[in-house]
RNA sequence: UCCUCAGUAGCUCAAUGGUAGAGCAUGCGACUGUUAAUCGCAGGGUUGCAAGUUCGAGUCUUGCCUGAGGAGCCA
């Protein structure tokens, strides 16, 4: 009892550095097992998971009764002496001298056997508090750091975009509509048009926040809210704008290999395949891609059509990096795309396809800088030029070459940890029909 | 919106149209090295909802609800 008031407050991660010493954990009881007089204690702190032993002959007949009735879950402090352990694997146990129960838990519901999605999606609440997912939610925190790192050290500032926009600008997708007093108002899809305003105003900016789209779509790679980061950059081209895209997943996938290796292997990842993701990578245009589709057995792939999460799979196994396509037919693609002045039919647009079959996880391109170019698409794709009146005021004041790109977070998520879904990617996703918890 | 499959104990699942079962979890007990510990005992059920066929329905039929997988949709 007395070492409890002395021994310092450690976290599980740094428990390396404290060998031989006397420490006290805080956290939850993850999992218990008993054998007569020694008491297994898995305790979780946040940061790591350790094996607390609880030999009968060191502690008093209270405390070990005590670690004995200790539920699931529960909140737990434990003081006791650090000792390296071959057997253990995070190389150290802790040798118990007192326990405290800070707060029972009820029975949990989530067991160390399997359960049903529907039944941990009830429960994510809890199942944040699983090794898997934990792994998870600290390696999309990573890939969250490495973005922000990434343009704040490259000269880029960050514009905060607005989630609510006037208009559903850009026709084909399905907004979220809500009621902004006397007016409606959409939850955004994009902040692409705003961040080409401000790289006029800086340079080179980047936006990054939730993005929202009511698209009934019920797909392992769709979820109505996520993370998007957009850079736009002023005097960009295209093949510059691929560049960066390039060189930017390149220094996401090694922070995650430098930091959060270990999380990696709780998710048992294929590790050789990210280290293999390294500059360059494969350029093709759309033209070669349809020529890859139809070499592998797809030949009546039309030219002129989007490809589906089929075709993207396809391409992606020609290749062990991600692939760059670039130049697709300009009528699937928005109305701000820059045309290809080589060929009138094509845009000056790129997609980034994530390898092992993980889909599209960057979008962008080079965007038109010409007024009257502009102002004949607007009309074209039917949209009303005066709710655009002030992102055209962008090529009316010193229109300038520029391009951007936008990355979807939780579908690189997926892709680095080697996940099915982008549900777990994200701590509480919202689905088509899933709102809560 | 369409297609396919599923819904039985807290969870994961079994049960030829004929007595409702197991493992895990929970409670009690045994065990000094367990790694999803093991072993013994115990409690735990409106078989998603509604109707129908039948002597008899968890099982067959119809409708509805919920979920999963896939497709479509998705600057």
């Amino acid at each position: 009892m007395t070492t409890t008031a002395t021994a310092p407050w450690i976290y599980v991660e740094k428990i390396g550095g404290y060998d031989g010493q006397v420490v006290t954990l805080k956290g939850w009881l993850y999992n218990k097992r008993s054998s007569g007089k020694l008491h297994f204690l898995q305790v979780r702190d946040g940061t790591g998971v350790i094996q607390c032993v609880v030999f009968k002959g060191d502690v008093s007949p209270e405390v070990f009764e005590l670690a004995g009735g200790i539920t699931q879950e529960s909140a737990v402090m434990v003081t006791g002496t650090v000792k390296k352990d071959d057997r253990s694997p995070i190389g150290f146990e802790l040798g118990v001298s007192d326990v405290t129960l800070v707060n029972p838990a009820a029975e949990y519901p989530i067991t160390p056997k399997e359960h049903g999605v529907a039944f941990l999606m009830d429960h994510r609440h809890l199942w944040l508090r699983s090794s898997r997912q934990h792994a998870i939610i600290r390696i999309r925190a990573e890939i969250i750091r490495a973005i922000r790192d990434y343009f704040d050290d490259n000269g880029f500032t960050l514009i905060d975009s607005p989630i609510f926009t006037p208009n559903a600008c850009e026709g084909t997708s399905n907004l979220f509509e809500t009621d902004y007093f006397e007016n409606k108002a959409y939850l955004t899809q994009s902040g692409q048009l705003y961040v080409e305003a401000a790289a006029a105003a800086f340079g080179k900016v980047y936006c990054f926040g939730p993005t929202f789209r009511a698209e009934k779509s019920k797909t392992r790679r769709h979820l109505t809210e996520f993370w998007m980061v957009e850079p736009e950059m002023a005097y960009f081209d295209l093949a510059m704008d691929m560049d960066l895209a390039e060189d930017f997943v390149c220094h996401i996938v090694q922070q995650v290999l430098k930091h959060r290796r270990a999380e990696l292997e709780v998710l048992e990842r294929d590790i050789s395949k990210l280290e293999a993701i390294q500059k360059p990578f494969p350029r093709i245009t759309y033209d070669e891609a349809i020529e890859i589709l139809r070499a592998a057995g797809n030949e009546d792939t039309p030219w002129g059509e989007d490809f589906g999460g089929d075709e993207e799979t396809i391409i992606s196994q020609k290749f062990d990096k991600p692939v760059l396509i670039h130049r697709y037919p300009a009528e699937i693609k928005a109305f701000y795309m820059k045309q290809d002045p080589e060929n009138a039919k094509l845009a000056l647009n790129v997609d980034m396809i994530a390898p092992e079959g993980y889909g599209e996880i960057i979008g962008g391109g080079q965007r038109e800088d010409d007024l009257d170019v502009l102002l004949s698409k607007l009309k074209t794709h039917e949209l009303p030029e005066e709710a655009f009146s002030w992102y055209l005021d962008i090529r009316k004041y010193g229109s300038v070459p520029h391009a951007g790109f936008g990355l979807g977070v939780e579908r690189t998520v997926a892709w680095i940890c080697g996940l099915h879904h982008v549900r777990e990617t994200i701590p509480f996703p919202r689905l088509m029909d899933r709102l809560s918890p």
